[in-house]
DNA sequence: ACATCAATTCGATAGTTGTCGAAACGTCGA
DNA sequence: TCGACGTTTCGACAACTATCGAATTGATGT
């Protein structure tokens, strides 16, 4: 196969992610903890690359429990990060909060209103 | 005012549960627990008052600890339990799981595909 | 009243983890 | 080459928590 694209993908199909039970599990111990949902959400409302310096001064935390929390959030697969010479730059993985969010709606109740 | 109802509410219009960033920090917590999360799937997929005595098959762990996930899972507003002469019954309270995975899903990216 | 059973509470233990200072690493500019 | 700076790693500590056995509470049936 040389030079060739498989697929040009003008309109860019959002495919639908599949979670496993364990990267389930993995996403939600991340998301537990306080700091760290917080800085999902400060990358999340930020443009989405969101740097390392700008996250650090956003929550106040020292550089090292950022650099963990960032691993954490990153080994969950739920942020991407891209090393730029000295910096880093921090986005959400598309399509993953969507995969759990959808999970998570899957549980609701049908019937049973607190009958 | 006397005995007047203001709604007699024939169709019962979901209402839509609004979560603080407390509770939510909560919620994450306890679901954060693979056992706890089995737990809510287990109560979730049976028909919506489960029986105390079944969880504790369905997982295999001792009653005390059994006994403090359901705490746990009820003091973050996950699931009611409704206790009937020596048994216990848990169900899903309507409406959070869902309030979570909205508030979820609106930190999805907008733009910003892996760039 | 008593025994039985479901569920909770208590106390203890082992494992996990959030936090930070200090040191190390890598990059950039002078 | 050197120093400054952003980030990571290391080591340690404190707090939290999942787990369970034993004891307790509360309800039910005999």
């Amino acid at each position: 196969m040389p030079t060739r694209k498989p697929e040009p993908t003008p309109t860019e199909p959002p495919k639908p992610v599949r979670l496993t039970r364990a990267q389930r599990t993995a996403i939600l111990k991340a998301l537990s903890d306080p700091k760290r949902f917080e800085l999902l959400e400060t990358i999340a409302r930020s443009q989405c690359p969101l740097g390392c310096t700008a996250a650090h001064e956003a929550l106040s935390i020292a550089p090292a429990t950022l650099s963990h929390h960032i691993k954490e959030l990153q080994t969950s697969g739920l942020i991407d990060v891209r090393r730029e010479g000295k910096f880093a730059f921090l986005s959400i993985k598309p399509g993953v909060l969507e995969a759990l969010s959808t999970y998570l709606q899957s549980l609701s109740p049908a019937g049973c209103p607190t009958r």
